[in-house]
DNA sequence: CCTATTTTCGTCTATCCGACGATAAGCATC
DNA sequence: GATGCTTATCGTCGGATAGACGAAAATAGG
């Protein structure tokens, strides 16, 4: 196919949301722009695909590249396609932009064809100043992983291998913004059948009683789910 | 931009998996390739996004083309975008995938540049002869549709404007395979805030006590949601 | 030891869901 | 027009679940 002849040409890229949780906040990991356009704006990490390149190993691609990552840690997965025609002033781009969470990792994040990048938390983000339409995929990704925390076992992508109820309590609690009693959740989460698996050991030198260390489990949908208090997200008028 | 200069140059199509429920079967919409490549295959309707084009006005232009309806009728959201390498015999070409909702209309579904286009019963399309990789993408939207009964009013889009809460209970039985009890659902239906509303008039004609007429309601995600009865979907092991 | 802290187990109650009986309200047929 | 058939709608009952919260267990630190 020859796209100058017949149909328009698109440049296609990838643009990632990493999500992770660090200090009690959902953060997300942006990058300054070294180049134009939008130079010296924040930006998701992304990149061009490849000419013979899938999708989903772009976007690993970049993810790597930006978190010095190797094995397959945490959780990725599409998130939706933006391609508006005046989204990018280069032309015609269209971005699959992908949806990654990440435990808190000790991530030096060096920047390699952008200036700097860093883990900012989602609610400090100057989202009018973000490059191109950024601000929108990344409220999107942030629907996308409070939304999927109910019906899937994803809160464990915050987590590292082994962890303890009360760590991923936190991180319901963080990234849906909310309180959670402890004594439910601990109720519902080793309830939940394939949610988490015990590994037999504790924790030790915490304070407060040891706690059970947990493995993620083999559920990929949860059941029952794990709904939001109060004011479930959209539970709209009447 | 110059993509032949930088990065390799993608095409950009959209295709649709329409989907219905007619007859008491989920259907979906496919048409009969005119042209190369997969010349005669069953694929679904489809095509290349133009120049200066939304990903959804491209989507909703398609729609239209193959369906014949103008107004805004049943519901259409992007599903995923599919892009691998090898996918298009023609060269790179990167498809993001909508899903529709539609009731059954008396459509004539004339086809433009397919030979023919039909409904077809989802469960016997004969997915190993279906053009590109169109079996997988209406396996997502499939899923994708089953899923998003549960938790948002989207049954509603495979309803006229006013329908009664038998015919909602079919769209449920259909889409999901599944028996359901008249008065559990009723109660279900009319009791979740926001999904139906009473149009205040009832049926006439038909067999048995009239059924009064609602319209769709306010509400965009359903709580507490419609949870498929026994072995809700992804239950995993353990 | 004593206390603070955190984990973990139980209890109580309101609510929700599935199973199912009972009633309402139309049409068909005699 | 009475009877029966069919479908819609309302109620009831029991088990399961979730939220509120008490209580015990298990550690660290004084």
């Amino acid at each position: 196919m020859d796209p100058q002849a017949d149909y328009p040409p698109f440049a296609v890229t990838v643009d990632l949301v990493v999500l992770t949780v660090r200090a009690d906040q959902l953060s997300v990991l942006l990058v300054r722009r070294a180049i134009p356009p939008h130079r010296g704006a924040w930006a998701l990490p992304g990149g061009f695909v490849h000419a013979d390149e899938k999708l989903a190993d772009a976007a690993a691609r970049e993810l790597a590249e930006e978190t010095g990552l190797t094995g397959p840690v945490g959780h990725l997965e599409q998130l939706a396609t933006y391609g508006d025609p005046g989204r990018d002033p280069r032309g015609r781009v269209v971005t699959v932009a992908h949806l990654a969470l990440l435990p808190d990792l000790p991530t030096p994040v060096a920047g390699t064809d952008a200036d700097s990048a860093e883990w900012q938390p989602v609610d400090r983000v100057r989202t009018d100043r973000l490059a191109f339409d950024h601000a929108r995929i990344l409220a999107d990704g942030v629907e996308r992983a409070r939304a999927k925390l109910e019906y899937t076992p994803l809160a464990t992508a915050f987590c590292p291998p082994e962890f303890t109820v009360a760590q991923l309590r936190t991180v319901y609690e963080t990234v849906w913004g909310t309180r959670l009693d402890p004594r439910n959740f601990h109720r519902k989460v080793t309830g939940t059948p394939g949610f988490v698996t015990a590994v037999g050991r504790a924790t030790e030198g915490d304070r407060g009683r040891p706690a059970q260390l947990f493995r993620r489990g083999l559920a990929t949908l949860l059941y029952p789910p794990m709904l939001r208090p109060t004011t479930p997200h959209g539970r709209d008028l009447r």
